[in-house]
DNA sequence: CGGTATCCTATAAGATACTG
DNA sequence: CAGTATCTTATAGGATACCG
């Protein structure tokens, strides 16, 4: 858990991946986002790259001359629901300001993250929960 | 989001919410449990009770001196979720060792974080999802 | 217990310029 | 574009001791 906390759950980190699943892919698009020094974009990316969160291609877009861009891998689209449980606590405790919001492409509902037994029900974490480690 | 990021989703905020709801409460137990110096634990614990997210009040435990102990507020408990999809990730990309691991009270089944969408079907973060802003 | 105080070191961050 | 390089300042972290 250690070093996911130091990769994945680090501040930098978090606001780039919600950047690249707002579709932001390239360097200076995220340098531009999130204004945190190039350095430290670069340290990131190199850091969720390595983690297996983040990988790089070449992208060519039609008449401009190719570069590269940052995707997801499924490692990273696996980290939307912690992006989403970040965004809703935001909204709800947080600033006002705009934050991160899924959408159901089937429905254009907006989507949530809950917390679900393997029973089947959904649960409040103000109730009905009990925490314990493994 | 700048200063959630900087407050509920820093490193050792993330160690003590989780810690507080495994249910240590108190200075001495989360220093040890986390393995952050006391000044952090201190500083963490100041700035989680300013954010509302945890309660300090005074506890007696049976014939035991009173002291003091930490608890999640309201605002903590919607903490859990991003707890769940935390260790959910860890679990599943990171390290091999043991973490938060949420369970049902009424039938004792396991608890995950997914996403739901408000027409009502859970919706896969692989698939009929998409990210905006606001 | 539940913190503060100190002190020193190690990173991280911000600004800005430069290069392939 | 996509980074490196450099430099300076600001925080954070670790160790340890002390106090009400």
């Amino acid at each position: 858990m250690e070093d996911v906390l130091r990769t994945v759950a680090e501040r930098w980190a978090l606001l780039i991946v919600r950047e690249v699943s707002l579709g932001r892919r390239r360097f200076d698009e995220l340098q531009a986002a999130t204004g945190a020094p190039r350095a430290v974009i670069a340290d990131r990316l190199r850091r969720l790259v390595e983690a297996g969160v983040l990988a790089t291609r070449p992208y060519r877009a039609p008449g401009r001359r190719t570069h590269s861009e940052y995707v997801l891998t499924p490692a990273g689209i696996d980290l939307l629901p912690l992006q989403a449980a970040l965004a809703q606590w935001g909204a709800r405790h947080g600033t006002t300001e705009p934050g991160l919001d899924f959408r159901h492409v089937a429905c254009g509902g907006h989507v949530e993250a809950v917390l679900v037994c393997e029973c089947g029900q959904q649960v409040s974490p103000h109730e009905r929960l009990v925490a314990q480690i493994n």
